[in-house]
DNA sequence: CAGTGGTCTAGACCACCCC
DNA sequence: GGGTGGTCTAGACCACTGC
């Protein structure tokens, strides 16, 4: 007997990606049409459309009506980062979570966030600062403000045992958001909280958050110096 | 007449997932099975399975045989983060992009090198330093590491004019990579390439690449005080 | 205008896995 | 065992766009 095994859109798209990376088709290369790839596979067109389309997404070829399908000149590499809770970072690295509060206050929105959120000035935001810990050593400073009027529930919520984060991931799940990452030196609180010297170099991520085009927080997350964030693609 | 459009997979996409925004299917509940939504929506149930696919690639929804489609409970946000070559990162800021060699060196891999890139000791490498300015000012420092091995035609490429991240991206495309932000402190010969003071804080990415399970190249960007890199989700 | 990808349909079979 | 999602097929129509 020989081999009997279907064509499946994932062959395609692997044979494919495989004569990509052989330079079989070069950068800028026009691809066959789907109909003639359909017809060398022994599949229908759906399947080739459905390989092809993954391998675009992945910004591997370029595909347009009527001109066809390119191989990708300047790949455009996408890294997918996962954002999970502070928690589940901590968590992953073998470590005890613990939360603290260290601060809860109702107040008018300052002009640099009422300019980051795009809130009229004034506006009664919830300010949050908090910490983090893994294994009881600090491992990242959370300082949050949130939009009162996006979650007014929020009032309620005294953040002593359960994090804003968290909080809100259950209350306004299924957000967008813009992040943002950089390099800082530790202020004289901040070297305080996360326990390390001033001016010690920190990683720092900051987060703006929409719930249906309304804004809803912006939080800024320093971590404890030599914490380091990883992906691939 | 009424509104004639046709049920198309985003209409549904869109439809599904407001739905769970609007907490009609709150987190952990049980959706509809594919078969009762076309139905519902007038559709194919391929056009159902395309949009509820697309919702689960988010993490929006959990997919499972035989138990069904659930909303997620804790939604694992996945930003994009594209990466892209440092001249486009400073093109698209509307600077003009200079590039420079620093050095340029034929060595045994150091140790911890080898053990980075999973490398014999001693395998022979191109270790790379170079500057890449925007409008003249410094914008990053690469410090690169290539394994001669995996492109041997390196040795024949000076670097003096292209930069090795647009000469490997033509050399070995798709490949993969792991990636590691964090921040450091600038030390004396970064103070002095990126025009800042000793010990300001930096925001580095580290990537080690791959094509074809073998290791190609690992590089260490430093980026001028003040840099941030964005994304979104 | 005509070629190409984008999408939809109706039906079918299969793999998985909870019960 | 049976219900669910995963995939494939063959055909069709449409939208975009280069010529």
């Amino acid at each position: 007997m020989t081999e009997r095994t279907k064509t499946g859109f994932q062959d395609v798209r692997d044979e494919v990606l495989k004569r990509i990376q052989d330079r079989v088709w070069g950068q800028g290369d026009l691809l066959p049409t789907e109909q003639e790839l359909a017809e060398e596979f022994g599949c229908a067109r759906a399947t080739v459309n459905r390989a092809l389309r993954e391998l675009a997404d992945r910004g591997i070829i370029d595909r347009k009506r009527k001109s066809g399908t390119r191989v990708a000149v300047l790949p455009v590499k996408q890294a997918k980062l996962e954002i999970t809770l502070t928690r589940q970072l901590v968590e992953d690295r073998n470590a005890n979570y613990r939360y603290a509060l260290v601060h809860r206050e109702e107040v008018p929105a300052p002009g640099w966030l009422s300019s980051q959120l795009q809130l009229a000035a004034d506006t009664p935001v919830l300010h949050i600062r908090a910490m983090h810990y893994g294994d009881n050593h600090p491992f990242q400073f959370e300082d949050r403000w949130i939009n009162i009027a996006a979650v007014p529930s929020v009032t309620a919520a005294d953040f002593s045992t359960v994090g804003p984060n968290e909080w809100l991931l259950a209350e306004v799940p299924f957000s967008t958001a813009e992040l943002s990452f950089g390099a800082i030196a530790a202020d004289a609180a901040l070297a305080e909280y996360l326990a390390c010297p001033i001016a010690a170099p920190l990683f720092q991520m900051e987060r703006t958050t929409w719930f249906q085009a309304q804004p809803v927080t912006f939080v800024r997350m320093s971590f404890h110096p030599g914490y380091q964030m990883r992906s691939r693609y």
